[in-house]
DNA sequence: CTAGTCATAGCGAACGTTCGCGCGAACGTT
DNA sequence: AACGTTCGCGCGAACGTTCGCTATGACTAG
């Protein structure tokens, strides 16, 4: 690799000192006008790029943002991993910060992940997602004062900075979509009782019905760890029970479980959306395309990256908003699933 | 922030010179049993952990690798992202470096990304994927005589260490798998003439019909986008032709026109898998759900990640392996999008 | 005319490491 | 007893910056 040029060899060029070369580069505005023109001369003649390593130990700052993220199991995807990198590392490098990637630890080694990177200095903040109750990581960098943004709320009583979409305002969305179409019966697949996200899109369900004068009946609510095979077994045992015990449109907390759902009911001879509804959440890119096309939850990862990193540097810049929890709304997409074809059509168009 | 303890202080509590820390820290062994156990008590009393930047300073060694990716456009979804990052942020964690993520850029800015990353000396090498003819990206870096590893293969006539799937391997696995099941007339949905990639597999095609005797009449080969909607038209013309001209078996180049090309089938009344079969590629996720579940092509991505990764350390350890270009076959995932019932089962289970 | 102010630029030090050199003591050899 | 080797360790310097203090000269105000 070829010697590099430092910030003396401009001054030696220039006939300064290098400190002043250093000035004059970072704006401190010590400089006449003429040195300070010979000072970019020289710059550009001998192509000086400032060496980031040495200036982050003067100013004790890496400018990188750790992120880790929870690996999806075989056989299913991250419908939201590249936006919301994309989108982060888009605004990160406008402040000249990037986005350091380091490995998912199960167990309780993840601390040790964390403390290292602290430690050794090698990132100024943390981003966090896939946050749950009781979220130990969180625990742990507001203990340390360590600066970082959540993808997602955790307990009530902790004060931290946060992004997430509301996950009760898009099941509200689509229940009182599904009502609108004329279901009295809605069966929901939803997450374990233990999970913070699935509590809060559990509230929109019953809020919706509520609101419509309608409940949920214990049997029409099961819940499950996400996977084609929970959503497929669940509507099975529904399409057994009694025809007026079924329930006529079925809610999935994730795409997965609404496919397998579809499945399910596809097996059974009866046709998804005419007869039964189904919805999902996420909108996975491919769900647009099944037959018939999946109405789902569209959550705004490119704006949820952004905000997390706007107000990540905000805080690294010392500089914090007043408020430092954004709630932002997702959109219900409404495709052939939930729609009978002999209903008017309905103002959104489905299919994007 | 706390105050961080330094080599410094861990000398003073030690008794000993800071240098002399530094040299049992790094196991130089200039020093008597007694000092480094003193030296290593302190070490663990006072919580020393080394400042990674200034060693970076002083080894000129950042321990980062850059890496940056095409995003996906919207209403697709990058089916290996995933993998090929946990893969790769995993082995690089083995030997302490760490993967940093910078923005996409077209057109030529992305020349100004690579080089700024460089000259700041802030990433010692890169990853590089989605590699077509002639990448500049590539041209750039042997030029300068930067270390990266390539996902995929470039022009021939460069010499560069990279991994790659072998397409040509996977879709001869696919013809002749639909040889074997009866099919005489393949209609193939291909990248266009310009893509690398595209034109390795396309040879994979000639070379299974070759081998059985068969040809590629010029109006069952189109090249498009890989969008659903070149799928779902590409096939729409071909159900237009004489019913003996059709295509009984289509070859999509990814999965998402083989969804475009099934849903244009069963909306013409035909049976997938039954009366004409459909392979994708790239073994997306959501494919094995499908109705009837898709024929695909499975990329070792999490074995490219490592093998990426680990070859680019041995570069960076100044210990190339004699080879450095890898070759990794896939796997062809066998499902009902391209078995009829009455066939006999076939010893690989479909699903998964 | 003198004292104070301001613009300009230089200098020393520091950030936290690692590396190579060299010194003194202990040890073994003749 | 004199000499060479080895071991253990300290010291100075360097990696490439930035920051704060100070020195110089010119200009301004009283």
């Amino acid at each position: 690799m070829i010697k590099r040029v430092t910030i003396k060899e401009v001054a030696i060029h220039a006939g300064v000192s290098y400190q002043t070369v250093s000035k004059v580069l970072n704006g401190q505005g010590q400089a006449s006008k003429g040195t300070e023109e010979r000072i970019w001369f020289s710059v550009k003649e001998l192509g000086y790029v400032p060496n980031l390593i040495a200036r982050s130990l003067r100013s004790q700052r890496s400018q990188l943002i750790g992120y880790s993220w929870e690996p999806t199991p075989a056989g299913t995807a991250n419908p939201i991993l590249d936006q919301f990198l994309q989108s982060m590392v888009q605004v990160a490098e406008e402040a000249s910060y990037h986005l350091l990637a380091f490995p998912y630890q199960t167990g309780d080694r993840w601390i040790a992940a964390y403390r290292d990177l602290i430690d050794t200095r090698r990132v100024d903040a943390f981003v966090l997602s896939s946050i749950d109750f009781n979220d130990q990581r969180i625990a742990f960098l507001l203990e340390r004062n360590f600066p970082f943004v959540a993808f997602g709320r955790s307990n009530d009583g902790w004060q931290f900075p946060w992004v997430d979409v509301d996950g009760a305002a898009g099941m509200r969305l689509v229940v009182e979509h599904l009502i609108a179409m004329g279901h009295r019966r809605v069966g929901v697949l939803a997450w374990p009782e233990t999970s913070r996200v699935g509590q809060n899109r559990i509230e929109g369900v019953y809020a919706a019905l509520k609101q419509a004068g309608l409940t949920l009946p214990p049997e029409l609510l099961l819940r499950g760890e996400g996977s084609y095979a929970f959503g497929n077994q669940a509507v099975r045992t529904w399409l057994n029970l009694e025809p007026e015990q079924r329930p006529t449109a079925i809610v999935a907390f994730n795409d997965i479980m609404a496919v397998g759902a579809m499945s399910a009911i596809q097996a059974s001879g009866l046709k998804v959306g005419e007869e039964i509804a189904v919805t999902g959440f996420d909108d996975s890119p491919m769900v647009q395309y099944l037959n018939p096309a999946l109405t789902s939850i569209s959550q705004p990862v490119w704006t949820v990256g952004q905000q997390v990193m706007r107000l990540l540097l905000a805080i690294l810049d010392e500089n914090p908003p007043e408020e430092m929890q954004v709630l932002l709304e997702p959109r219900l997409m409404i495709r052939a699933s939930s729609v009978r074809n002999d209903t008017p059509h309905l103002g959104r168009r489905p299919g994007s």
